[in-house]
DNA sequence: AGTGCTGCGACAATGTAAGCCGCATAAAGC
DNA sequence: GCTTTATGCGGCTTACATTGTCGCAGCACT
C-alpha cells in the first residue's frame, strides 16, 4: 500500500513483522518482507532499525550465533493500539478466569500476553488506589469442571497452522485402544474444543473417512511432505450435529413444557433456555410452569436431569419417559447392593 | 521515562493515549499526558502530528464541532505488538466461541476489536489459501448453555471503572421481589460471573451486609458523590464458598469412590476430575473403578447426576444417598401422574 | 586463497521535525 | 460591540535525523 516513505510506518510494520520469541526471523527476510509492503530500503537501513533505534526502545532480542542473525520480540511483551481501557481489562481477567477451566492450559498460556497486558493495567491502578482486582472477581463456571487435558505447545502451534494453511502432518499417535504410539499422516480439516478436551477432525492419508484425534495424544506433529488433501464437502456443523462428540440432536426444536420449582423459575426468567420461552405462576403453590422452544439434544436432556426433582417434565413425553427409566434404573442401581458399606 | 528525542516512541504514546471511538480527548489534554510522560513539546507539533501524520495512517477521527479538537480512535481498530500468529489467532477465535455463551454479549463486545483482529488475520490467510477458518473449528460448551443474561454497555463500564476505582455508585435497580425499580447507593466490592449471569458484590450505602445485585437488573448506574465505603475484611473466595451463590462447599476435599461405565472411564482418563484420581478395570465386566479426591460441593454432585446411569456412587456415603433419594423422588414425580398425556 | 554474504563504522546529501511567529477564527468576558 | 483568550493553521528556519554509498572485517563454504 503505502508508499509514503514515513518512517514511523516504516517502523510499525517492522515491528508487527518481528514475530513474538519463540519465532525469529532473519534480516534479509525481514529486508523483503518490507519491500512486499511498499518499504524498499537498504540494507543498512534495516540493520540499523534494527540494531540502534527499536532494540533500545522495545524489548527486541537478537541471536547473533549465526550470521544472518534472528530477531525476536520479548515473549511477554504486548502493545495495544489504543490502549486498553479499565472495562476491557476487567473483561480480559475475567475471560481468562473462564478459559483456564475450558481450554488445555498450553493454549490459553497463547494469550497470556495478552491477559499480562490488562493485569498489568490494573496492577497500576492498584498502586494509586489500592484496589486489589484479583481479589474481586471471579468466574464459576458451568458445570463441573473438569481439568482440562495436558497438550504441549508446538503441537498446539503445529496443528493450527497445518489446519489454517492447508498443509498435511506427521503426527505419533497414541491410540485410544491399543496404547501404542502409531504414525500417521493426518490432513486436518477441523478443530473442535469439547468441554476441557480438543481434538482435530482430519483423515488418515490413504483414507476418505473423516476421524478424531484428541490433541492430547498427539506425541509428536510436524509438517509433512505429502500434499494436503481438501474435502470440499466437509461441513462441522453438520459433523458435529450427526452425533461425532455424543451430541446426537434432531434436526428441530422442540417445545419443553414442565413445572418447575421456584428457584429455578428465577434463574429461567435471567439467563433463559431459549429464544421462546414463558413462565407462568402456578396458583396455589411454589411452582411455575415453563413452555420454551428447545433443541432436541443430550446436552438440554441432561440440564433436566441435573436439575433432578426441581423440574416436571410434561412434554416432549420421549424426554419423560427417558428421565423416569433413567430415575428407576439409578434406584435400582442403589437398591441392588445394599448400604453395608456405609462409612457412617 | 524516556527523554529520548525519539519521534517514533512519541507518536506510539500519542496513539496508546487516544481512546477508542466512544471516547474522546482533546488536544491540550494530550500535551498534558506527553508532558507528563517526558515528552516536552510544542502545541504546534502535537497539531501537526494528530492531523498530519496520525491521522493519514492511522483510523483515527477528529471532532472539530467545538474547539479543543476532540480526538478519537475508530471503534473497530485494534493493532497488536507483535502482531498476533496464527496460533494465537485461532485461541482467539475458539475463546470468543466459548465466551459467547458465557458471558453477556455487551462484555464480550467490550473484546470484538480484539476478536476482530483476528478474524482478519485468518480472512487474510483465507484469501490466499482458501482456508475457510469460520468452518473448521467449533467450541462446544459445558453443560447446557442458557442464554446469557442482557446487559446495558454503559452499565457494565460504568460498574467496572467503579469498582476498580473505588467509587460508589448510585443505581436503579429492578428487586426481584417486588417488580419495581428503587435507586439505590452501592458499594461495589466485587463481580462475580457464574454461568451466564453476572452479579455485583456491594454493600448499599448506609448498610454493613454484603448483598448481590444481578448486573442486568440494574437499569442505570452512575457514578456516586459518596466516598466508597471500604471493607477490608472480605475475601471474596470465601464469600463464594460460604454458600453465597448456591455452591455450599465443605471445606475438605473428599474420597468420591464409584464405578464408572466404559465412556465415563474414557472421559476421565483425559480430563481428569481432579489432580488425585486412579482409574483400574474391573475384570469381567465393561465397569471400572474410580477413585477421586474431588471437593464438597454441589457442582460435582450435579455431574454426579447427570452421568445417571453411567456413574455407580460407593462413598461418601452422603452423596450415595442423596443420589438414591434424588432419583425415589424423581420417580416419584413421575408416577404420580401417569402417563395420560402421552402425546404419541 | 577466493568468493559471497552479512554486519558495521563513517560520511555526505537530503529530508524532516519542531520551535517560533503571525494570522484567522470562535467563544467568553467586560 | 469590543477585547481577551484559547485554539488551529500556514510558513519559515535551523538543527538534527535519515539514508544510500563505500570500505573494511569476519565467517562460511568452495
Amino acid at each position: 500500500m503505502s508508499d509514503a516513505r514515513d518512517t514511523l510506518f516504516r517502523y510499525l510494520t517492522l515491528l508487527q513483522l518481528i514475530p513474538r520469541s519463540p519465532g525469529r526471523i532473519s534480516t534479509p527476510v525481514l529486508k523483503e518482507k518490507l519491500a512486499e509492503r511498499g518499504f524498499h530500503i537498504d540494507t543498512r537501513s534495516l540493520q540499523r532499525d534494527l540494531g540502534q533505534k527499536l532494540s533500545t526502545q522495545f524489548p527486541i532480542g537478537c541471536d547473533d550465533s549465526q550470521k544472518p542473525y534472528r530477531w525476536y520480540f520479548d515473549r511477554a511483551f504486548q502493545c495495544h493500539l489504543p490502549a486498553l481501557d479499565v472495562p476491557s481489562a476487567l473483561t480480559l481477567v475475567l475471560a481468562e478466569e473462564y478459559l483456564k477451566g475450558l481450554l488445555p492450559p498450553v493454549v490459553v498460556g497463547q494469550l497470556t500476553p495478552h491477559f499480562n497486558d490488562a493485569r498489568q493495567l490494573l496492577d497500576g491502578m492498584a498502586s494509586n488506589g489500592l484496589s486489589k482486582w484479583a481479589r474481586c472477581v471471579r468466574a464459576i463456571p458451568n458445570g463441573k469442571a473438569l481439568i482440562p487435558a495436558e497438550l504441549d505447545e508446538a503441537i498446539w502451534q503445529t496443528v493450527a497452522e497445518a489446519l489454517l494453511e492447508q498443509k498435511a502432518i506427521d503426527v505419533m499417535y497414541l491410540s485410544r485402544t491399543s496404547e501404542t504410539e502409531k504414525p500417521l499422516t493426518l490432513h486436518p480439516q477441523g478443530i473442535v474444543s469439547r468441554h476441557s478436551a480438543t481434538y482435530l477432525l482430519a483423515h488418515v492419508d490413504g483414507f476418505e473417512d473423516l476421524r478424531q484425534f484428541a490433541l492430547h495424544r498427539v506425541k509428536h506433529a510436524a509438517f509433512s511432505q505429502r500434499a494436503w488433501q481438501a474435502r470440499d464437502d466437509f461441513d462441522i456443523d453438520r459433523y458435529i450435529q450427526s452425533g461425532a462428540f455424543g451430541y446426537r440432536q434432531g434436526p428441530d426444536n422442540v417445545v419443553l413444557e414442565a413445572e418447575i420449582a421456584r428457584p429455578v423459575a428465577w434463574l429461567l426468567q435471567e439467563t433463559p433456555l431459549s429464544e421462546q420461552q414463558t413462565i407462568e405462576a402456578l396458583p396455589g403453590s411454589q411452582w411455575y410452569r415453563l413452555t420454551a422452544q428447545v433443541p432436541d439434544d443430550q446436552q438440554t436432556l441432561w440440564w433436566l436431569m441435573g436439575m433432578s426433582t426441581n423440574v416436571k417434565v410434561l412434554a416432549p413425553s420421549a424426554w419423560r419417559e427417558t428421565l423416569k427409566a433413567n430415575a428407576a434404573q439409578v434406584l435400582a442401581h442403589y437398591q441392588d447392593t445394599p448400604d453395608t458399606c456405609d462409612m457412617h
